[in-house]
DNA sequence: CCAATCTCATTAGCAGGCTATCGATCAATG
DNA sequence: CATTGATCGATAGCCTGCTAATGAGATTGG
């Protein structure tokens, strides 16, 4: 019972560390591949509108801006029309990556489903997808327009 | 294609952060536990033993133990015939612990599982297990011996 | 027997996730 | 217009994972 559980983490934490190697080839690695995933659709968004996207929190955003900063990825501008934003602007560096990165994105989901039929593929999409209602829907951790609130329902 | 894989990244987070905050109840947090499950089973084992099983580095086993240990849920001991070795053996806490967390996993197996038959919870296993076996199996990704140096594929 | 080597745990430092808190800015209200 | 409250990014500090480098202890070869 518990056993599928393990196997989920068991599975992730190889497809993540396959994700990461061979994005770090690129100059990226997987967390900012997030980011440039959202930005390459969307440029100059705010780090708590990219949070909400993520589904991360904005500090871990904050984090990861910082060192796509670092790295050359992006840069960050302070919005004219209201002091309090950043927007989060991409760099040519950032857009070089674009092809490259996506082209090996689908590499390796190919390769990890090589050997599913695209009848256990759609078996385990809907299977990952009802565990993930289950999780989220009778208990719903985040409320639209609130974002990141604690867990705590007890009253006043 | 790709969308599997953000479907497992986005249920293994949610899991990951039901049984956190479950386990956290009794004072354990979810890297504790997964040294715990090996220890309750196999008490006075080594850093790099519970490593290998747990498939985790050394590094991250030390620092869980050193945070145990100072919650109390564990004791280092020297071994008397190989001074290199450390074993770490659990604390009466720790053991009290057992129960209760072994139940919130269950509850919490159950929980997430609950929306799928008996056969969609066979078929994700078993599609779990192929994924695994082809990011383990054919390509092993790190030779002994070799180390996958990052960002520079090119010439000499 | 002693020096070189190997094996282990530890430490240092990074990435990426979280919560809690702070500081700055905007908006609303008196 | 000034004060207050809401909003937003940044910071601090924690947990969990990694690699690389250190250091203490065992083994082995000469």
């Amino acid at each position: 019972m518990t056993e599928v559980l393990r196997l989920l983490t068991r599975a992730q934490k190889l497809l993540r560390a396959a994700a990461d190697e061979a994005m770090s080839r690129h100059g990226v690695r997987i967390g900012q591949n997030l980011v440039l995933e959202v930005l390459w659709q969307t440029d100059g968004l705010t780090p708590g509108e990219l949070a909400a996207r993520l589904q991360v929190t904005t500090p871990t955003v904050v984090n990861t801006a910082t060192r796509m900063e670092a790295a050359g990825l992006l840069v960050r501008r302070r919005d004219p029309a209201d002091g309090r934003l950043v927007r989060l602007h991409l760099t040519p560096r950032a857009r070089a990556a674009e092809r490259p990165i996506a082209e090996a994105r689908r590499r390796l989901a190919e390769h990890a489903t090589a050997t599913l039929t695209d009848e256990e593929r759609r078996h385990l999409h809907s299977a990952l997808q009802k565990i993930i209602d289950q999780m989220t829907g009778p208990t719903p951790p985040l409320d639209p327009g609130e974002h990141t609130r604690s867990t705590d329902q007890g009253g006043p």
